[in-house]
DNA sequence: TTAATTTCATATAACGTTTCATGAAATTTT
DNA sequence: AAAATTTCATGAAACGTTATATGAAATTAA
C-alpha cells in the first residue's frame, strides 16, 4: 500500500507498466530502449503523472540541475534584465537558478562561491567586480561584463563598438561638438571601452569631443556645475552627448533641463543599455542597447555545454542602436507629441 | 582512499572524529549530544571544511530546503524589490529561492505550481492575480497583495490606510481640490482599497476629490486629455494628484510639465509604492511607500513556520509617507535645488 | 542444426543523508 | 551491592535515483 501524499517514484511507473526499474530510468533519461517497453513505460509515466525526484537525480549523478547567479542587485534594470533572462534560458533547459544578490560585497561572494564548490550548484554565471575571487578550477565558470582572469569564460556586450557607434550616430544627426560623460563608481573596465570607442568615432569622423569622468563626490552636482560651466550666452557649447549608461543620461536630462537646454533640440542624448525601465514608455532614451537576451542564453550555453573548449571563449556580443526620443531622429512606431 | 575531488561526507567526518554516522547528523541538526562527542565532530567538520549534501538531505527528508518565489516579472521596481528581500529572508534561513517569472501568464504559474506540488520545493510564496489556480492542501502557500482564497494566509501592505494617509497628507500640505488617478491594468483589488482609503480620506477631512480610472485604450494619452481638460486659464483645477502606483506618478508628473503645470507649486503628486528606481535618486516622488522588506520577511515567517494556525492569517502591514520632492514639504536630508 | 556472438531488459549496488531499533554504560532505586 | 531504570552513541535500513554486471533471448556464423 502507497502511502497517500507521497509522489510516485520510477518503481511506481515499474509495476504500472510492467518492466524493471532500469527501464524507467533509461525512458526518462532518452536512452533507447525497445519501442514496446518505452510505448509503456511512457503510458505509465502520463497515467501516474510521474515526474523524477531531482534531489534523488542529484545525489546520484552529482549534478543538481541547478546554476548559482551572482549579481550585485535584483534592482538596477540592467542586472534586473540580466535576472529575467538567465531565468528564462534556465528554465528553458530545466534548470534551477539559485539567485545570489551580493551587493558588491566581495565576502557574501567568496561564500556564495564556496558553497557551489560544495555540492550545491552545476556552475556558477557571475557578474563581480572582485577580481582576487578564489574560483576553484572545478567549478564551471562564466563570467559578465568583466574578464575575471585567462581561463575563464567571458560574456559581455561589444562596449567598444558600443561607444563607436554612439560617436557616429552623433556625428550622423548633425551634432559638431560633442562629449562623453560617465561616473567612476564601477571598477569594472567595460566602460573603458566605451569611453575608448567613443574617442575612436569621434577621431574617424572628425567629431571635437570631450570627456569628463567623476570619480569622487555627488557625480550629479558634479556633472550639473560642468554643465553649467560650458553654457555661454544661455547656450551649450555640445551638441550632444553620450552617456556612460541610460541611467546617468536620466540624470543629465534633467540636470540640461534644469539649466533651460531643450533635449533634444538644443542637446542631444545617448545613453547605454537599453533595459526598458519597468515598460513604462517615459523612461527611455536614445540608447546603445545590449543585447541581453542573447548575453543570457550565451552564459547558459556556454556553461552547460558538455567538453568546454581548452581555451575559454571570450564572447563579445554586437550592440544596436535604438531611438528613443532624446535625439533629432523620428520614432520607428509613431511620433508621439 | 578517497576519491580527489568530491566533497567531504559525514562518513569521513564520522571517520575523523572517530565517532558514529549518526552522531555527526545529530550534530549537523543540532540534535543535543554529549559535550564530547560534538566537541569532536565539530572540530572534524572544520578540518576537512565539511558542508552537508543537501540533495543526500532533500531525498531523505523530503524537504528540498527551496522555496519557489512566483511573480509576474522581476523588472518592474516593486516586484524587484520584492524579489530582492525575499531572496534575502531565505537565504538568511539557509532556503534557496527558486525563481518563476510568470509573465502573468496563469498557464505557466499553474506549471510551477505543478513542479511544487512533486517533490520540488518546500513551498510557494506568489503574488498572483489568477484567482482560478489549482494548489494541493498540502503545499504551503502565501500570496502577496491578493488574498487567493479563505484557506490561503495573505500578506498586503495596509492599501486602505494608504490612501487615506495620501488624502490626510494633501489635506495638511494645503490642497482645497484633489484626483484620484489609476490605470485599470490591474486585475488586484488591493488598488481599489487605495481607492477606498483615499476617499474616506477625503470625505473625513472635507477634501473634495475626483475619481479617475482608464481601463481602457492608452492610459497615458487619456490620462493627458483627462488633465488638460480640467484646465481653466492656465490652471489646473486639481492642486493636489493620488496616483495609484509610482510608475503612474511618474509619467502624471511628466504630462503635468508638458501642460505647464509646475509641480509641487501648482499642483502636488503623491505616488505609491516607494521602491527606489535603481538607485537613482532623480527617480523618485513623494509617496506612499509599501514595507516591502518586511512582507518579504513575514511571508516566509509565515511559509516556513512549523505549525500553521489553523485560521490562516490575513497579515496587512502599515504603510508610511516618505517625500520626494513632488510635495511642498522639505525634503529630510538637504533640500536640493 | 549447433555454436558463437550480439542485443538488451533485469536486478543490484551505490550515492549521502535521516531515523529508529539496539544495547552498552551510567544512573537511580531498593 | 544488586536490580531496575534511564541515557545515549551506534549502526543498519531506507529515501529515489543512476550505473554496472548479469544472463536470457535473438541474431549471425559455421
Amino acid at each position: 500500500m502507497k502511502k497517500e501524499n507521497s509522489a510516485p517514484t520510477m518503481k511506481d511507473v515499474a509495476r504500472e507498466a510492467g518492466v524493471a526499474l532500469g527501464t524507467v530510468s533509461k525512458v526518462v533519461n532518452g536512452i533507447p530502449v525497445g519501442d514496446a517497453y518505452r510505448v509503456r513505460v511512457e503510458e505509465a509515466i502520463r497515467k501516474l503523472n510521474y515526474q523524477i525526484n531531482s534531489y534523488a537525480q542529484g545525489l546520484k549523478s552529482n549534478k543538481t540541475h541547478t546554476v548559482a547567479l551572482l549579481i550585485p542587485n535584483t534592482q538596477e534594470p540592467f542586472y534586473a534584465s540580466l535576472v529575467y533572462h538567465i531565468n528564462i534560458a534556465l528554465l528553458k533547459r530545466k534548470y534551477r537558478m539559485l539567485l545570489c544578490s551580493t551587493d558588491y560585497d566581495s565576502g557574501l561572494e567568496q561564500e556564495y562561491i564556496a558553497m557551489a564548490q560544495q555540492n550545491k550548484v552545476d556552475g556558477i554565471i557571475g557578474l563581480t567586480y572582485n577580481p582576487g575571487l578564489v574560483i576553484e578550477e572545478s567549478t564551471p565558470f562564466i563570467a559578465i561584463d568583466r574578464s575575471m582572469r585567462p581561463n575563464i569564460p567571458c560574456v559581455t556586450s561589444d562596449n567598444f563598438a558600443g561607444g563607436q557607434l554612439a560617436a557616429e550616430k552623433l556625428a550622423d544627426l548633425g551634432c559638431r561638438n560633442v562629449a562623453f560623460l560617465r561616473t567612476g563608481s564601477s571598477l569594472s573596465n567595460e566602460p573603458n571601452k566605451r569611453k575608448a570607442g567613443f574617442e575612436n568615432g569621434c577621431l574617424s569622423r572628425g567629431l571635437p569631443y570631450e570627456m569628463k569622468i567623476i570619480s569622487d563626490g555627488d557625480p550629479y552636482s558634479e556633472f550639473e556645475e560642468f554643465l553649467a560651466s560650458h553654457i555661454r550666452e544661455g547656450r551649450l557649447s555640445f551638441d550632444g552627448i553620450f552617456c556612460v549608461t541610460d541611467g546617468l543620461a536620466y540624470s543629465i536630462i534633467k540636470t540640461l533641463r534644469k539649466l533651460n537646454q531643450k533635449v533634444p533640440d538644443d542637446v542631444q542624448v545617448i545613453g547605454f543599455d537599453g533595459t526598458r525601465h519597468f515598460g513604462n514608455k517615459d523612461y527611455t532614451c536614445s540608447t546603445i542597447v545590449q543585447p541581453v537576451p542573447e548575453i543570457a542564453e550565451m552564459c547558459v550555453e556556454l556553461l552547460l555545454q558538455e567538453n568546454m573548449p581548452s581555451k575559454p571563449p571570450l564572447v563579445c556580443l554586437p550592440v544596436t542602436y535604438a531611438y528613443g526620443g532624446t535625439t533629432l531622429e523620428a520614432a520607428p512606431e509613431k511620433e508621439e507629441r
